[in-house]
RNA sequence: GGUGGGGUGGCGGAGCGGUUGAACGCGCCGGUCUUGAAAACCGGUAUACGCCUCGGCGUAUCAUGGGUUCGAAUCCCAUCCCCACCGCCA
């Protein structure tokens, strides 16, 4: 949620920001709502502060009246009793008049709150402009001496590469026909190694973000409430890639929603909460699991274990002071551990500055981390895929607009309260990252070399098959 | 799933139709006293929004949302949450 005084004093920095991200939204609407519902607000609160002087002198005479009802003959009785009623009649005109300035504001209140929950964060004037993740910006690129992205995988390793499905296949570590059978397209079952390696390199990415980088470990619902899904800003944009679990039909007071990323939960932990600004930063990180519709994405790399609706991820979150500087040191911070993890796991990488149009909605500056995918891209005239870089990591930072809708506050110095600021990046997805893995590290009669880092997770075994 | 009891400020805990944003205690902050500290005493101590002459003023908030009433923390309804017991269960 964006600032709605800063909307008012600064309507273009939102009106750019949001057309820079190819978001619609009419946010002179919103102003013109906004004015309405102050002015409406305004008469209303100083009629009900009438009403309640009003109130507190009459108040006290009727109660004597009432008192005096039951002591003083009948005779007397119908004398008091039109005295109470027209004391009572006296704050009726302004009721009425409240009532109606009440029933003007709840019509324009949720209008307002529909439109202000749609602005997006305004992109950074950093980040390039752009559409669509074609304009995206590489940073820079890694690669482990023993493979370079540059070159083809041929000339890396000396023959042709199998694909991650040929692979699993060879070596029974993915069954995604009964995958299918049981869950529909883009369901799959790890099996065997394929588990095991699975869970291994889970393990290998919570243990190195919470013991060798101090981030607390939790366990976290991915069942959650509506309101986490708007407060961490997932929704209304991405109502459509949630699962949605109807509860109310079954006579629950709310619905619940799978969530997409252990982000939602991390950051809901606090939601509402008053934090005192010595618990800050908190550091996060939590492995759960993912899951996404993917709806619009029909026909988009439908095979393999690219883009599936269930997965495992370990997540990083951080929550740290309303400080742009601060901030921005975090989201370098996180970055460098997924940095150093993938080193550690010897997998080419290239950082992307994402475009304005690639931000989504929350998010002020994005940094995609991308693995080499060898049986991704163009295939060539040998029929070998070129390989190509694939999403594996997405590091945002958002200020304070997802605090601001959590409602997550901290007390600083001057005793303010003030929204946190919030960041979030993957650690390690699993198992769209047994894609670079079991591709770069096939041999060429098709076994597979566990990386030296996985192997203490996988009981010491150096290979597959 | 069933039955019963509850949700009040940072915490504990009163209030159960009329100056109650809320007694009292604890905690916290400031002050007096003290060489210093403690004790004692005095004062202060919520959040949000709106208005504004930047000193304030107003409104809302006693789980949440409705309702009754001239007036609701207090009465009614719904929902959420917590606790206890029973049932079921990894």
């Amino acid at each position: 949620m964006i600032d709605l005084k800063d909307l008012r004093d600064n309507p273009d920095k939102y009106k750019d920001g949001a057309r820079a991200k190819g978001v619609a939204v009419d946010i002179d609407r919103l102003l013109e709502l906004d004015t309405q519902h102050r002015a409406l607000l305004a008469e209303q609160e100083s009629q009900r502060a009438t009403q309640k002087k009003l109130s507190k002198e009459i108040g006290p005479q009727i109660g004597t009246l009432r008192k005096q009802l039951k002591t003083v003959p009948e005779t007397h009785s119908s004398e008091i009793e039109s005295q109470i009623r027209e004391l009572e009649e006296k704050p009726l005109q302004l009721k009425n008049r409240i009532a109606e300035l009440d029933e003007q504001i709840a019509a324009i209140k949720p209008k307002l709150e529909t439109i202000l929950l749609a602005i997006p964060q305004p992109p950074d004037p950093d980040v390039p402009p752009g559409t669509s993740e074609a304009d995206n910006v590489q940073l820079r690129t890694w690669h482990p001496n023993w493979f370079n992205p540059s070159k083809s995988f041929v000339d890396n390793k000396g023959f042709a590469p199998r694909t991650h499905m040929q692979l699993a296949e060879m070596h029974n570590l993915v069954d995604f026909e009964r995958g299918v059978k049981m869950s529909g397209s883009r369901s799959y079952i790890l099996t065997g190694d394929g588990a095991r390696l699975h869970q291994a390199i889970l393990r290998l990415a919570f243990d190195f973000i919470t013991t060798e980088h101090g981030f607390v470990g939790c366990t976290v619902p991915v069942i959650v409430r509506e309101e986490m899904m708007v407060g961490t800003g997932f929704f209304p944009a991405g109502h459509d890639q949630a699962y949605h679990i109807e509860e109310s039909k079954r006579g629950s007071g709310h619905d619940l929603f799978l969530t997409g990323t252990g982000e939602v939960s991390l950051m809901a932990m606090h939601a509402d909460e008053i934090l005192s600004a010595d618990q800050l930063p908190l550091q996060y990180a939590t492995v759960s699991t993912c899951f996404r519709r993917e709806a619009g994405a029909a026909g988009k790399d439908t095979a393999g274990l690219y883009r599936i609706h269930q997965f495992d991820k370990v997540e990083q979150v951080v929550i740290c002071k309303a400080d742009e500087t601060e901030s921005r040191q975090w989201h370098q911070k996180m970055i460098g551990i997924v940095e150093a993890l993938l080193q550690k796991l010897e997998f080419p990488y290239r950082l992307l500055q994402c475009c304005t149009g690639d931000l989504g909605p929350k998010n002020a500056d994005m940094i995609d981390i991308e693995s080499w995918m060898p049986s991704r891209g163009d295939v060539d005239a040998d029929g070998n895929p070129a390989g190509a870089w694939g999403e594996t990591h997405s590091a945002s930072r958002l200020y304070d607009y997802q605090c601001r809708r959590l409602n997550l506050r901290y007390r600083n110095d001057q005793g303010k309260t003030v929204f946190c600021h919030s960041l979030n990046n993957t650690v390690l997805a699993s198992p769209r990252v047994l894609i670079p893995l079991l591709e770069l590290y096939q041999n060429e009669d098709g076994s597979i070399t566990i990386p030296k880092a996985l192997q203490p997770y996988m009981n010491n075994q150096q290979r597959i098959g």
